[in-house]
DNA sequence: CCGTTCTATTCCTATAATTGGAACAGAGGT
DNA sequence: ACCTCTGTTCCAATTATAGGAATAGAACGG
């Protein structure tokens, strides 16, 4: 209820939800099946196309589409862009040098969580996450620590949202996650173990800005595999 | 000549423009500021950020904008959802382990070439180049060798146009790129030296598909530092 | 303390783009 | 040669956008 003031934005709203169809599992889509899918007009559907292929958000193989070279660029600007980088990039180093174990810095957007940088355990077996890839806020601690420090109306409309359930260990009602929040909230800090990934352990700290308002979590994750690799 | 048909798209060109704007060099702007720089009347400029920040493709702090994390995510999954990527890394990697260089894979998008994969050399000094970066065709060997397999309309745009110098070893003339350009296309090579960044030597191959289309360039750079400090 | 001057923001209508049905084209298969 | 899929073009009704003018509200200075 913040400022839903922007009412109907069909002519970037449909470009963008063509894109989410383009999913690491169906990477590439021909017009019909994109129509199909995504329940527009054929013709629509192909007009739409043919602009984002314009801009390079979408490239073409014969009749097959796929996502663009302009996105990844756009995409590493986001990186270069975010104000805390320079200051706290050289720290997560540090943490991953100090841990030996792989270091985040996520963000929260809307109701889902975002790596933003990503510090790789130098040893073998490690989890492996990529820069921008999104995670439900209510499973893992770094997202968990977000969403413990969210606006209410956040909160809430994860508590009464669908609880996706990804491991035995995935905190899947709100009778499990509430008390999870207020330890959280409590303590400033979340933990979790096998709760997005089986075996994946994770410590979360909150990142606040000067005016005391948290905007990001840095955590440390390895796997139980990764304690029995390193010294 | 291709497909020119795209008649005007506001409605997708004027928010992509407004996004060329956040750079490294000025990676937040206000709205103000913003509406100056791109000479767009402020209301518009006001309610074309309103529509980027709903779909956190740019994010606010106070009145401040920068580029949103959802353009990070749709940049990860460029890689992802690129479909030599899975035959390609491998190589890649191998590549730099043969070389002890950086290794890039390269794909033109319009006039300009995408890094869409780097694989990072293992030694201290090294030539670091982020994925999604962007290049002219005319300077350096990856991109040049783009060129020369490039449609005619691209080169002749390429040769035509200003060919921005870099260092004092840039082809900037269409008498010293020609040449250059003829070679590669009977050796399947290019080679540069210093073109874009001085003591920078590069070495791209072409990547063809099942037509025999060039789609990529594969290059080992490294500098002239690097060579010092390897074996 | 009040006026001045910046900001960001809302309201509104002429203008201009998008929409999608219907019809066309062209390849591939039977 | 037919049928059935693709992708594609055309066009008028619909609908969103554009940007000027006016408002609100903060920051600054006399």
């Amino acid at each position: 209820m913040e400022h839903e003031s922007v009412k109907g934005v069909p002519s970037l709203e449909r470009p963008l939800y063509l894109l989410t169809f383009f999913t690491r599992e169906h990477p590439q889509w021909s017009l019909t099946e994109l129509a199909r899918a995504s329940e527009l007009p054929k013709v629509s559907c192909l007009r739409l196309i043919r602009v984002l292929e314009k801009y390079s958000m979408l490239a073409r193989d014969g009749d097959l589409y796929r996502l663009g070279p302009r996105l990844l660029s756009l995409g590493a600007q986001v990186q270069e862009s975010y104000p805390p980088r320079r200051v706290a990039l050289p720290h997560l180093v540090d943490l991953r040098n100090i841990t030996h174990q792989s270091v985040q810095w996520v963000v929260r957007d809307g109701n889902e969580g975002v790596y933003l940088e990503v510090i790789e355990a130098q040893v073998r077996v490690r989890l492996f996450i990529a820069p921008g890839r999104r995670a439900p806020l209510h499973a893992g601690s770094s997202t968990r620590l977000l969403l413990s420090f969210a606006p209410p109306g956040v909160q809430n409309a994860v508590l009464s949202g669908s609880l996706t359930t990804y491991t035995a260990l995935t905190p899947d009602t709100p009778a499990k996650l509430q008390p999870l929040i207020d330890l959280t909230r409590q303590t400033w800090l979340a933990a979790s173990f096998g709760e997005l990934t089986p075996q994946s352990a994770e410590l979360a700290a909150p990142v606040l800005d000067a005016g005391g308002e948290v905007i990001a979590a840095v955590s440390v994750a390895g796997t139980a595999q990764t304690y029995r690799n390193t010294e």
